[in-house]
RNA sequence: GCCCUCGUGGUGAAAUUGGUAGACACAAAGGACUUAAAAUCCUUGCCGCUUGCGGAGUGCCAGUUCGAGUCUGGCCGAGGGCACCA
């Protein structure tokens, strides 16, 4: 019998797909939908191991849907706006443009290698202007309904190349290219109001049941509801400032305050702004950058006013008011009270200050003169200190009482805040969707008219210009509108706007009329099942869940909310990292060793490679596969195999070679014993009735099934294993048992998701017919006998066979005869026993 | 720093969701077949004494329960996110 040649039988499925439009679908009312759709990729050039396993989980949930007879949409596309192509483009001196086309046709002759069932008919690329001119009209449309406006905020700025940094360009405070230690720097940026949606993105979330817990609740934190208290801290005796507005989520520690904060944004910084020392505190502060995180990190500092604000539940307390680099302008009203003992924040700004740190809340084992430390007490416990709110519980009755006796003293108000802030949009960079506004000459902000539309990026571009290269196209940037000479906006758009309707566009991409088309998202949307990286756990899909209520806020044309109602995270694709001798990275291809443990460099075969952990797989550390060597090397088949079948797909896989050669050797074995099996129901003629195949291949289904159903992939490729151990066995004695023929051909339909050419080509060789997915025969599930688990004291001790209509008492009864068991209960009482139907006996004894 | 998730044999993992821990594989060792090798097949999670038997065992420490990998609390470790990477 011949070896399975993967490379022609590949080919012949891939192009018979092709040629026939295989995975073609269109809307159709009579037909139940499925909407399946992965995230689109980065064109970057080549895909990666994580786009082969992103791409395979989708794709066998496309076609096992499909053959359960739904309508599925799978389609695919380009996120193709963004950095990297710009990036590339001034280091290479072309045209952004290009670079992205190339790489599209390049990683789509790689996925098409994939056999992936994908209507490519539906393709779209987000830098198209066919894309991108209804991002424009989209913009224009939620501008009109108020959800989109400008104000000043800050931007990573290179004070030497004179140019915006993202915050991975931003390497310990400096600039990547340049070295500067980067500012922050306000600009005037267009922002869409997600914060409007605040209380419906984080309520909806209890409707998504088909999505991963662990989203859910980083949204949640996202969103960050807080209940809480505004109060209002009236100053001592100065005539500029009256009084300061604060939030807090814990007013019942009002009795620990030593310290008013401010942040350097505050409306009262104006005050300062002639104060040197004050000034030269706000730079030192624009250099902490502006990630949440670099500022979490940063040492807190401070700037001290002669301001002294009072306790309005103590008036004889007053204490300073700060400016400080913890404080940010963008959540509450860039005002916090300071509570040093419980609030480690505040803590660490007291230690450097010598602040008092007054300790207000007690655990409940500790006694009243329990002091703060070393760090804050942020934890429950009992209100000391603090007057008549002593005792009070921590934190559930103590908060909602503070905030009481705050509102009938008027001093503050019960207030719901949160977390999230406005979405800012701006980029000022050249690859990515033109924002379709202008400005006159009185600075006033005009629509680019709909028959303009859509705002082209102009084709030639000097990108080694500084600062944004939009800015310096001078023809391009005039425009007249309604007679009045404008400029135009000459930011683009944050490539995750691209990436926040993609998945309606889909559903009537080549419609040019419109963005999308009611009838076609009324059938398809939502997104059945979503499918990508934890990475994208908040923004990504929160700007989604944003942009469906933008759509849809005042469009009765436009029902939907929820653009995902699955979703599914997976994990990354790992490697083991190699380094030589003088700390660079190797890649796996220059690497070799002959037992496992100890690596050598190929050209250098006497040194010797330090190997380090396994982790994600990614250029900088040269740790990746290339999975078209691996498809030309073993086939797409062994290749979608050995990506599902080591890790439940939710979790990081490890890539490993000899991983990848057992996948090929399955799908050799699997090959062989399908040639057997066809070979036989062709030709012999023995035509008795085998019941285990009937069982077994019943059971097998129902194991597929339940693991399908859950995403359990690697389980899956288990059962496969199994079915090839059990017809491997079967086909050995070549006899033509009546039900054999149908029940294989109910296994090839079954692994087909996973491995549809070798599959396909087996079906096809037996002609089969069916190519529906199998019902399960319940029937052939159970067996008369089951064996049960004798436990004595919760302990194995044994089993036995019993028929299931046995009754407890009568199993009881056979179980004390049992000579393992009498050893243990001769001398005992048997106090108790417990009786899992189907399961289990425990007997307890004394 | 803050938020989230995950820790099961030498390795990847499975476990009907509180009921037989280690299915299915990978690796290694031993054995069978062979002139030899390759391929194939069989055995092996750990500790103890004799095939049998007993014990411990799902990161660590407590707890709930007849019974915990699964639930609760604390600790340790690894990974993801932190608003301009996508």
């Amino acid at each position: 019998m011949s070896r399975y040649n993967f490379k022609l039988i590949e080919k012949k499925w891939q192009d018979y797909w092709d040629k026939n439009n295989t995975y073609k679908v269109i809307s159709n009312p009579n037909k139940r939908k499925f909407y399946c759709l992965e995230m689109f990729p980065y064109p970057s050039g080549r895909i990666h191991m994580g786009h082969v396993r992103n791409y395979t989980i989708g794709d066998v949930l496309a076609r096992y849907k499909s053959l359960q007879g739904f309508n599925v949409l799978h389609p695919m596309g380009w996120d193709s706006f963004g950095m990297p192509a710009e990036n590339a483009a001034k280091q290479n001196n072309l045209n952004p443009k290009d670079w992205t086309e190339e790489n599209i046709n390049a990683m789509k002759n790689q996925l098409k290698k994939l056999g992936l069932s994908i209507d490519w008919e539906r393709e779209i690329s987000t830098c198209s202007p066919n894309y991108y001119k209804h991002q424009q009209k989209l913009f224009l449309e939620l501008y009109d309904k108020g959800l989109i406006y400008r104000k000043e905020s800050y931007v990573n700025w290179d004070p030497i190349d004179k140019t915006v940094l993202a915050n991975e360009q931003v390497i310990n405070g400096k600039g990547w290219r340049s070295g500067a230690v980067v500012e922050r720097k306000k600009l005037n940026q267009w922002f869409f109001r997600i914060s409007n949606f605040a209380e419906e993105l984080l309520s909806d979330l209890d409707n998504l049941d088909q999505w991963p817990e662990k989203v859910k609740i980083m949204q949640k934190n996202w969103i960050g509801k807080s209940f809480g208290c505004e109060i209002d801290f009236k100053i001592d005796g100065s005539e500029k400032v009256k009084s300061i507005k604060c939030y807090t989520t814990r007013p019942d520690t009002l009795f620990g305050f030593s310290f008013l904060a401010l942040s350097v944004d505050h409306p009262l910084s104006k005050l300062y702004e002639k104060d040197k020392n004050f000034l030269s505190f706000r730079d030192e502060c624009s250099k902490t950058g502006t990630t949440e995180e670099s500022i979490a990190q940063a040492e807190k500092i401070g700037f001290k006013t002669e301001l002294l604000a009072i306790n309005p539940l103590n008036e004889n307390e007053k204490v300073p008011v700060y400016f400080a680099n913890f404080v940010l302008m963008d959540y509450g009203f860039g005002a916090v009270f300071g509570c040093p003992a419980h609030d480690q924040r505040d803590f660490d700004f007291a230690k450097k200050y010598n602040l008092e740190i007054k300790t207000v809340v007690k655990p409940f084992d500790e006694t009243d003169s329990f002091t703060v430390n070393d760090e804050a007490y942020t934890g429950s416990g009992t209100i000391i200190n603090s007057d008549f709110l002593n005792g009070l519980k921590v934190p559930d009755e103590s908060i909602a009482k503070t905030i009481q006796i705050l509102e009938e003293k008027k001093i503050g108000n019960k207030k719901t805040n949160y977390r999230l802030k406005d979405w800012g949009v701006s980029r000022q960079r050249y690859w990515g969707c033109p924002i379709p506004i202008a400005y006159d000459e009185k600075n006033q902000i005009h629509k680019i008219p709909e028959k303009d539309l859509p705002v082209l990026l102009p084709d030639q571009i000097n990108l080694n210009t500084k600062g944004n290269p939009l800015d310096s196209v001078d023809q391009w940037k005039k425009i007249n509108i309604n007679g009045k000479n404008c400029i135009r906006e000459t930011d683009t758009l944050d490539t995750f706007v691209d990436s926040s309707w993609y998945f309606l566009r889909f559903c009537s991409s080549k419609d040019n009329d419109n963005s999308f088309n009611k009838n076609e998202i009324d059938y398809w949307m939502p997104v059945d099942q979503y499918i990508g990286g934890v990475e994208h756990a908040i923004l990504h899909l929160l700007y989604s869940r944003f942009f469906t209520r933008a759509i849809n806020l005042n469009n009765k044309e436009f029902e939907l909310k929820e653009p995902f109602k699955g979703l599914f995270t997976q994990g990354m694709v790992c490697h083991q990292t190699y380094k030589d001798q003088n700390d660079n990275w190797l890649s796996p291809d220059d690497v070799f060793s002959n037992n496992g443990n100890d690596y050598f460099i190929k050209t250098k075969p006497s040194e010797k490679v330090m190997v380090g952990p396994s982790e994600s797989m990614s250029k900088s550390k040269k740790n990746t596969i290339d999975p078209e060597k691996m498809i030309e090397a073993y086939g797409a088949d062994a290749v979608r195999l050995f990506i599902l079948s080591d890790s439940p797909p939710e979790k990081d896989i490890q890539w490993s070679e000899t991983g990848m050669t057992s996948a090929y050797k399955f799908i050799q074995k699997f090959w062989s014993v399908s040639q057997n099996i066809i070979e036989i129901v062709n030709t012999e003629s023995d035509k008795s009735i085998n019941n285990e195949i009937e069982i077994f291949t019943n059971q097998s289904i129902e194991k597929i099934n339940t693991a399908l159903e859950k995403f359990r992939y690697n389980v899956i490729i288990a059962v496969f294993h199994e079915i090839f151990n059990f017809f491997n066995k079967v086909s050995e004695n070549r006899k033509n048992y009546q039900n054999l023929k149908e029940n294989y051909n109910k296994i090839l339909i079954v692994v087909s998701p996973v491995i549809p050419h070798l599959a396909n080509e087996c079906l096809n060789l037996m002609a089969s017919k069916n190519f529906e997915w199998p019902k399960v025969k319940k029937e052939f599930l159970e067996k008369e006998e089951k064996e049960i688990v004798i436990q004595i004291n919760g302990k194995k001790r044994g089993n036995i066979l019993i028929n299931k209509k046995t009754e407890e008492n009568e199993i009881l009864a056979k179980i004390k005869e049992l000579d393992i068991i009498q050893k243990y209960i001769k001398d005992k009482k048997i106090s108790k026993t417990i009786y899992v139907k189907d399961r289990l006996i425990n007997i307890i004894i004394k």
